[in-house]
DNA sequence: GTCTATATGGAGATAGAC
DNA sequence: GTCTATCTCCATATAGAC
């Protein structure tokens, strides 16, 4: 009895983490077909455009997961400090204390990121605008807030690299405890 | 007339640079031959383990560049605030301001990092533990300069994705700023 | 919408002449 | 030490039956 599935959003989790797992140039159809249950026909019945295809879906899933539950809560404002808090509490699951890779940041350095170039620039640049956003409400000048942002957001994609490599993921949670730190100090 | 090479080294370089661009998976030997000008019989000969085997030596090529030039003068302690000021300057230099990506940071991210395991972590257990004798020498408590040494090596290779992402170096080059001013300040 | 069978290309690797 | 020719396997993608 073949497998029926209602839309294609339900095979994006599966999708999602074969290329997390392998890159984009590392993800095969093979490994694709195991991990969502699909054959290749009904793959492309709903991915056309094929490997690409799913790779778009996927990063656009990404992206939309990270606007709901990070940048959005970082720009409402009610609260800045606690908007903080809840990202950093809401990185520390996503990226399972960083054993779990950021595909966004994994693209970034395959030689393919020409492909994907606009959503991985989009998806920075919002991280970044939304959490500087969220510094100056706390108080910090606008070029403080600025270089806080990208120093934030890098650090967290560069735990990800280091608790991997050393296969110990205090290195995450002591970044993520310094960067709590250094946003929340008053500048001198 | 054939090209004709002193020794495997020479082409070690070159390899490094495929690697750099495509990731190990994403490196095939086609475009192997083209960077180097060697044909698949002298790669053969040089590497007779194929394609793992030329990345072991491009890891060990980037291990000894790193400990020569950075890990080391971390930890000679003749002057703790120059060898400081002498990592960062080395790391704008060879990752060209983050435009450069780092071969063992790509290669922690892909699924073949397992492949590698040792040699990966090796570089960034040596990385870390070396700045953070630095910091130490410099007054930092143990535990301080623990958590500030892989806080700042995270933040390099973070702002390398980050860099490449957005398409922008400023981000490099603030983040690094940023870095030196966290590893210099007292302690509260 | 799902499947199997197949087309075509390029992957990593090897053999053996020079 | 370098080359060309060739091997085998698996990649992405397509066709068409059900």
């Amino acid at each position: 009895m073949p497998k029926v599935i209602a839309e294609k959003a339900d095979v994006i989790p599966q999708l999602a983490e074969v290329f997390r797992k392998h890159g984009y140039e590392g993800a095969s159809l093979s490994q694709i077909t195991k991990a969502t249950g699909l054959g290749k026909g009904s793959l492309y019945h709903f991915f056309p455009g094929g490997k690409e295809d799913m790779a778009q879906a996927v990063l656009k899933h990404v992206d939309d997961w990270f606007q709901t539950h990070v940048f959005t809560p970082l720009t409402s404002g009610e609260n800045p400090r606690d908007a903080l808090d809840h990202m950093f509490t809401q990185c520390v699951t996503y990226f399972n204390s960083g054993q779990r890779v950021c595909l966004v940041g994994a693209f970034a350095l395959e030689e393919t990121r020409d492909r994907f170039a606009a959503e991985i620039q989009n998806y920075f640049s919002e991280w970044v605008r939304s959490l500087q956003a969220c510094l100056q409400l706390l108080g910090q000048s606008e070029p403080d807030a600025k270089t806080l942002a990208s120093h934030i957001v890098a650090s967290i994609q560069g735990a990800i690299i280091l608790t991997r490599s050393t296969d110990d993921s205090s290195h995450f949670h002591e970044v993520v405890k310094n960067c709590r730190a250094i946003a929340t100090q008053t500048p001198p």
